[in-house]
DNA sequence: ATTCTCACA
DNA sequence: TGTGAGCA
């Protein structure tokens, strides 16, 4: 399942092909990106390249900008997204730190080599 | 043919 | 947000 999450964020489509998708000119979709709410990658010759992900993104900008919603809004929305992710992200990494100590004590004596601080940072 | 950045009779 | 200019 993390495979297909994996394709969903290959970018490989210039912004004519995500134009057609949309329905957004190139200059919405270039402004989109100055605000951040898209992030495409580039090209060795500087053209973006946008993934399914970007696409569903402007799909969704537009559906608020429908709705009446403003950019600073729409920013808003997402800025606090990324924040939970990554609160969420903070929280799995501490889980992990916490699993990492409790096999470290119970394995004990066998796995004393690496400090407890080197080995969470393999997580 | 396409896309990019920049600027505005 | 549109549009034309001059590049790559």
């Amino acid at each position: 399942m993390a495979e297909k999450q994996l394709r969903r964020n290959l970018a490989v489509l210039p912004i004519g092909t995500v134009m057609k998708l949309t329905g957004q000119t190139a200059r919405q979709i270039r402004y989109y990106e100055s605000q951040e709410l898209v992030l495409p990658e580039r090209t060795p010759g500087h053209q973006r390249l946008f993934s399914l992900n970007d696409v569903d993104r402007l799909l969704e900008i537009k559906d608020y900008l429908a709705e009446g919603a403003t950019m600073v809004q729409i920013r808003q929305i997402y800025r606090k997204q990324a924040q939970k992710m990554q609160q969420r992200h903070l929280t799995d990494t501490k889980a992990r730190q916490l699993l990492a100590e409790e096999m470290l004590s119970v394995g004990g004596l066998v796995g004393q080599r690496p400090s407890i601080s080197q080995s969470s940072k393999l997580y």
